[in-house]
DNA sequence: TAGGCCATCTGGTCCT
DNA sequence: AGGACCAGATGGCCTA
């Protein structure tokens, strides 16, 4: 027993002092340390690849910012959203109109969906932007 | 401080 | 038998 709690700690972010609770029912359920440890090894990596998976994932979807902290259930679903909007924008084959996706996540109000609406947002940003110099150069030139 | 999110451990089940 | 996959339990971290 003490050989597997060893493991277990050792397993774990020492240096965090991570610690994880397991009650066991009784002596005869513990499992061979061995076993355990590379059994926990091996969960660990799957993890990390599915985390993996997750960044590659979350690399393709378009945000505003850019680099806005997704979980994964969000990145789940921003993905479908996504390719439901891409696959709009495919059938009606006009990238300049909004594909008029029913925004579900953000806005149920709102009559775009989520990628047409943050394209939208930059346009108007954009312009604001243009104007904004514009202004400045009227003002220092015509004033 | 409560709730959301996450990593890790664990035991069970299925597959090779 | 051993590995992959999964869901439940647990505790840490972060944010509103």
């Amino acid at each position: 027993m003490d050989n597997f709690l060893n493991c277990r700690y050792i397993e774990n972010d020492w240096e965090k002092n991570v610690t994880h609770s397991v009650s066991y029912n009784s002596v005869e359920t513990v499992p061979n340390t061995k076993q355990r440890c590379q059994a926990n090894a091996r969960e660990r990596d799957r993890t990390q690849n599915v985390n993996m998976a997750f960044n590659a994932l979350r690399l393709l979807i378009p945000t505003e910012p850019p680099d806005r902290k997704l979980s994964k259930i969000e990145i789940l679903r921003l993905a479908g959203s996504y390719i439901t909007h891409l696959d709009n924008q495919l059938y009606t084959g006009v990238m300049e109109q909004p594909c008029l996706q029913r925004n579900e996540f953000n806005c149920k109000n709102s009559p775009l969906c989520t990628f047409c609406w943050s394209t939208v947002k930059k346009d108007v940003r954009s312009a604001f932007l243009n104007y904004s110099h514009f202004f400045i150069y009227f003002k220092r030139n015509f004033s």
